[in-house]
DNA sequence: GAGGAGCGCAACCGAAAGGTTGCCTTTCTC
DNA sequence: GAGAAAGGCAACCTTTCGGTTGCGCTCCTC
């Protein structure tokens, strides 16, 4: 029997790299802080108070969004992203898997040292 | 009172950044699972099995170390890696609350439609 | 003390990331 | 229907990233 949660971890590498490599940018997770707010906003929205170029910000809103961690919903002339809380559990799902390897590992070799 | 966690998120933005970042790649995540075992690894150690050299393995891990993830101590002449827990946590810690955030935002949503 | 194992440092290289500018299309509004 | 608002597309530029090679140093071992 497979110990919970680590059913093929290399082969799940793929998909977790992306998402981290997504949420590596203060940007990008500024552009997560203001889409918690629950209501959709546009591409203008989310780029005023920003030094940025609304391009800049577009090319951003396009990482998180091929991450799956946002999607854009074209509405009249504007281009509404919302969040999207999947890959945000995926991610904790890894951490909490580290975490348990890590913890075991210790009492492990701890175990071992006290026999 | 301030909601728990959401203390000053904006300037911890630039402390998550780095670890996510250091996480968003396929060999270090690789390394992070090597190390997993508990028990503190060398660099040639770590690089054997990869198609890369140790050169490259070498960077990757000053990567994860310069984000905390993990610290390398010099024992004679091989230096030895090993996890550090606590970025673990702390992006545990942000992702919880970027689902509380959601969570709370669309249930204030929901009511405010249904009202 | 000679040789090999384990690393660090530096230079170098191609590809990707982050950002800008310019221009064109679509859509809303008066 | 004209003008402005919102955005897509493409070219371009600079910096960073991922990786390699070459060389020299330290430490262990016989």
């Amino acid at each position: 029997m497979l110990r919970r949660g680590s059913r093929r971890a290399s082969g799940r590498r793929q998909v977790w790299a992306p998402i981290f490599a997504a949420l590596g940018d203060e940007t990008r997770l500024l552009l997560v802080a203001k889409l918690c707010g629950g209501e959709p906003r546009s591409i203008a929205q989310l780029t005023e108070g920003s030094q940025l170029t609304r391009q800049a910000i577009t090319k951003h809103l396009r990482v998180l969004e091929s991450a799956g961690i946002v999607h854009g919903m074209r509405r009249g002339r504007e281009n509404l992203f919302a969040l999207d809380p999947e890959p945000i559990q995926e991610l904790k799902g890894y951490l909490d898997l580290v975490a348990e390897q890590w913890d075991q590992a210790l009492t492990r070799l701890k175990a071992l040292v006290e026999e």
